[in-house]
DNA sequence: GGTTATCAGTTGATGTATCAACTCAAGGTA
DNA sequence: TACCTTGAGTTGATACATCAACTGATAACC
C-alpha cells in the first residue's frame, strides 16, 4: 500500500492551495450549518435531510435504504437516526406490505409541521452562506466540478437529472 | 428568528442542483478520505492535518490555538486529539517560557516518521478525487469559489496569500 | 420441501466530536 | 498588594457516527 517516498507525485502549489481551500470548505461549512439548523431548530443537518427526503417522496414515504443513498449516509446511521426522529414522533416506520425485508419510513404531520418551520431558516442560511457568494456561472461551475469529484469518490451514484 | 414562510426566497431549480451537489461533496469527501488514511495509517484526517501542520512549522513547533485555526478546528478539539497523538508519542506538549498560559505542541522524531509514511498514500487519494478529476483551469475555478464562500462562513480567516 | 445464501435493517460497543464548566496565568486597576 | 478581568487550554458529560455482529424475511438451489 505505502509506496516509495521518491515515487510520489506531490501536489504543486497551486494544487495544493485549491486542495487547502476545498479541504477548510469541508470543514467549515458541515459545521456553519449544523450551528444554524442545531440552534433554530434543534436538527442536524443529516436530519433535515432525512426529514426533506420524505416530505418529497409520494406519500410522504420512502424506504430505509433509498432515504439513506438521499441524505448521503449509511443504512445502519440512518437507522438510528430515524429511531431518533421516531421518538420524536416526526416519522414512523412499518414492514411493507408485500416484502417483509423492506422497512418503509412515513413522515408524519407533526414532522412536516415542523419541517416547515425549519426550512426557512435553513435555505436562507444555505443562501447566505453559498448561494449569495457565488455568480450564477460560478455556481453553474461548482455544480461541474462538485459532480466530477463525486463521480471519483463513489462511481455508484452518477448523480441526477 | 425564523421568518413567515411565505418571505423566503426558496431555491431555484439550478441552484438546488448545484447545492445538492455541493452537500454530497461535502458529506461524501470527508468520509472517503478519513477511510483512506484509517485503514492504511490508523490516522483521522484531522489528526493528518495536526501533524502536517506540525511538520512544517520551525522546530515542528506551534501553540496550540494557532494549530487549531491551521486545522480548522476548535481548540476543544485539538485538545483531545493531541492528548491522543502525545499517547502515541507522536507529539510533545510543553508550556511557553515566557508566557504560561501558552501552549506549545511539537512533533516527534517518532510522529515525523509516521506522517513521512503517511503522507504519500493521502496525496495519492487526494490527487486521485480531487486533483486528477479537474482540469487546471477548473481547479482555480474551485480555489476561488471556495474562498469566496468560506469569507461568508468564517469571516475572521481571509485565506492565504 | 428443506437447506443455504442473500438482502434489508437493526442493534450495541466503541470511538470521536461538542458544549459548557473549569483551571491557571497575565494584565489592569485602584 | 489585593481584586477583577480576560485569554489559553483542559476536562468531563453528553451526543453522535461507525463498525461489526446480529435478526428475519425472501430467493435460489438441489
Amino acid at each position: 500500500m505505502a509506496e516509495r517516498n521518491e515515487d510520489t507525485r506531490w501536489l504543486e502549489r497551486d494544487e495544493l492551495a485549491a486542495w487547502m481551500s476545498l479541504a477548510g470548505l469541508m470543514f467549515k461549512l458541515p459545521g456553519a450549518l449544523d450551528y444554524q439548523l442545531q440552534r433554530d431548530s434543534g436538527l442536524t443537518h443529516f436530519e433535515y435531510l432525512v426529514l426533506a427526503g420524505l416530505s418529497e417522496s409520494p406519500d410522504r414515504s420512502r424506504r430505509m435504504s433509498d432515504l439513506a443513498g438521499f441524505a448521503n449516509g449509511s443504512l445502519s446511521r440512518l437507522s438510528h437516526v430515524v429511531k431518533r426522529l421516531e421518538r420524536r414522533s416526526f416519522v414512523v416506520r412499518r414492514p411493507a406490505e408485500d416484502d417483509g425485508r423492506i422497512t418503509v419510513a412515513t413522515l408524519t404531520d407533526a414532522g412536516y409541521a415542523f419541517l416547515v418551520d425549519a426550512a426557512p431558516g435553513h435555505v436562507r442560511t444555505v443562501r447566505e452562506y453559498v448561494i449569495d457568494a457565488l455568480t450564477p456561472e460560478q455556481l453553474a461551475q461548482l455544480k461541474v466540478i462538485a459532480d466530477q469529484i463525486l463521480q471519483r469518490v463513489d462511481p455508484g451514484k452518477p448523480c441526477s437529472e
